[in-house]
DNA sequence: GCATTGACTCTAG
DNA sequence: CCTAGAGCCAATG
């Protein structure tokens, strides 16, 4: 399958525990394309529905969320508060504590 | 099948 | 902090 990237980074994103979150360059190293973070993107924006991926858990390395959309950037924080994700006042997540590990669960 | 775009990231200035 | 260029992958026109 040529689409294989998009298997794996799925699996990744469902493999990110509760409380933790992840970035997209991150799920692309796992993936084994250190710079296919815009692929990443591609397969969170283009999730069907019924898809239990995560995609609240998935942050740009800045720890906020890249949403053209500001509801959808509002629903992501509430989901990752609770979750027990902590943001800051500029509505940012402190990375060195919530990152996932990525090796774990 | 080529060109453009996109929920990205890195390096350099 | 901001801009610019390069790299990667798939969708879309």
């Amino acid at each position: 399958m040529s689409s294989q990237l998009f298997h794996r980074i799925y699996e990744i994103v469902l493999r990110i525990p509760k409380g933790k979150v992840a970035t997209y360059g991150q799920i692309a190293r796992l993936a084994g394309n250190n710079r296919a973070a815009r692929t990443v993107g591609w397969v969170l924006h283009a999730l069907p529905d019924e898809s239990p991926a995560p995609w609240h858990r998935v942050i740009n390395r800045s720890g906020r969320s890249s949403f053209p959309e500001a509801a959808k950037r509002s629903l992501q924080r509430a989901l990752l508060e609770q979750e027990g994700v902590v943001f800051d006042e500029n509505g940012v997540v402190d990375l060195a504590v919530f990152q996932w590990d990525g090796a774990e669960s």
